[in-house]
DNA sequence: TGTGCACCACAACTGTTGGTTGTTCACTAA
DNA sequence: TTAGTGAACAACCAACAGTTGTGGTGCACA
């Protein structure tokens, strides 16, 4: 299938002629007659009865017409989506299905008007030099890293601490705790694949450990939330921290556990980075958004790594 | 932008190699870069970092990667929407905004696994010809109209009793009205642009204003809802019926009215119509809805015509 | 009942393009 | 260095989309 024959199509379509179609699509009639012909041959079905009036919809052009229109918006929007200048607002998030993914989804609801790319980079590193570069315009971060100045072209402010939860499987020793401290952990296995050292999230964990005496396990290959939720269910001896904002697929008849922990709470701490010099009108509605519905910073009780920025 | 170079950078996005990608399309190495290059050129940005290992998306590409799938979606539900065989359940219904409509979108939402699309035909005759020849599933009439018997091969069924409210402006002399029995209407003007008569509606009323005596004019062009909104908001002296269930574009500041009629209530009866021998599965889904999710039929106080088919 | 008119399809031609094969270039690993 | 991998470039060819020119069909109007 031709996007300009759907093009013309759609034009034939309200002009109801090809020869006014074709004034439009500034081709000649003939031109037009060939696409409309070219397109019913590749969908199999007729489009247009032809009358000496006109060109009328069949049923079948009908029912394909909005689908036609909706067709060249995508195909609009996707090429807007990359068009230097007048681009979506692109922020990045550290995961799909994370908080930073929620925060994003309730700006877009609250702000449909704005068009929105959310993408996932790989680390604090490439998401800045992104910052920079301008190919994206925010990036939701962990700042900062130890010994990892950002900058002073770098902006930042913390949207979002996040509490994490323990996740096991229904025969570990924990399972029907309501709760549990920190302290208590201790001993306890914990598995974290992926969590690569020199990440946001590896100096969270390396700090979470150095303070508590936690056993972290980040070894083995990551194949993803879904191998991790089963291997949790399964294994008595094992636990992972999840956040207790992020949506996770719940694998059916699991019995997994989510299970708050306390005394302190660790938390996450979400921040927004964006370049100061960046002119896209979307940021700062972004950042007013974020700035209006996320609150409970530094709330008694719970633990953030030393290196957390202040508010 | 050309759906074949879309399809083939999803494919080298997901393969993260030109060779692979050309070897799953069947085409060469070649033909795919050509392929790239030229999306990139149409685009206006470089989508891929060429390495010596493969192919790595920029950041461009990675914002263009969901729209890209996205639009694949689409084109393929486009080209199903007319399948012939296998194609979504195709429903006629009278008006968008309507009552019929917003039990479709009831229907949407109880089953989105139905592969659905929702179109307007003109009149009963030509929507019964589309159910004899199979080019629609299901249609919502009120039948029958005076006269016109259905024939043994369309069953049908009535699904809902649409009570008519008045719509008047804020000038009108029932504006203040907290209801209105039918008997006052009497000497008001009523005006219903678009009506013709030999439709369902026209056959109705007829039968109201030879019932109760009212003054209905379906004199005038229909310059579309809009226009037929902003005159009753303007003209003390003119009101119109309109379904208590359609859904319109209120106008800013027109402070519209909307008025119950009472005494008896005129209903506007919806039925649903099919061919006995139309196989498609999701049309016995759609009466399943249609029966558990209506009901009220031929309450006490209302009118319909006499020619309305009995339950 | 012709005749003109409006409209679309068909035919022939042509420039562009998308595909192929053959080859070169860049980089990595041994 | 050399072999190997992966993509781009060059040349060629077939197919196609566009053009001009022409034909056919149904309606309006004399």
């Amino acid at each position: 299938m031709d996007l300009e024959a759907v093009r013309t199509f759609v034009a034939v379509a309200e002009a109801g002629r090809f020869q006014t179609a074709a004034a439009d699509l500034s081709v000649t009639q003939q031109a037009v007659s060939k696409r409309i012909a070219a397109l019913e041959r590749t969908l199999g079905v007729r489009l247009f009865t032809r009358a000496p009036r006109g060109a009328e919809l069949t049923i079948d052009g009908r029912a394909f017409l909005p689908h036609a229109r909706e067709l060249l918006r995508v195909a609009e929007r996707a090429s807007a989506s990359v068009r230097p200048g007048h681009r979506p607002l692109r922020v990045d998030v550290i995961a799909s299905r994370s908080a930073q993914s929620n925060l994003m989804r309730g700006f877009h609801r609250a702000h449909p008007e704005v068009d929105l790319d959310v993408l996932m980079l790989v680390d604090i590193e490439s998401a800045v030099a992104a910052l920079r570069s301008g190919a994206i315009d925010a990036t939701f971060r962990a700042v900062a890293a130890p010994g990892r100045p950002l900058g002073e072209d770098i902006a930042s402010v913390r949207v979002l601490d996040e509490p994490l939860q323990l996740l096991t499987g229904p025969a570990h020793a924990l399972a029907d705790a309501r709760s549990v401290p920190l302290a208590r952990l201790t001993g306890h296995r914990i598995w974290m694949p992926g969590i690569a050292p020199g990440t946001e999230w590896g100096a969270y964990y390396d700090d979470l450990v150095a303070e508590f005496g936690l056993t972290i396990e980040s070894t083995g290959p990551n194949f993803g939330s879904d191998a991790l939720l089963d291997t949790i269910a399964d294994t008595p001896a094992l636990a992972t921290f999840m956040g207790a904002h992020s949506r996770l697929i719940w694998p059916e008849g699991h019995d997994l556990r989510r299970i708050p922990v306390t005394g302190p709470t660790p938390v996450y701490p979400h921040s927004l980075l964006w370049h100061r010099d960046n002119p896209h009108p979307a940021l700062a509605a972004l950042r007013a958004h974020l700035a209006a519905t996320t609150a409970g910073h530094d709330a008694a009780g719970t633990w953030r790594p030393d290196w957390v920025m202040p508010r």
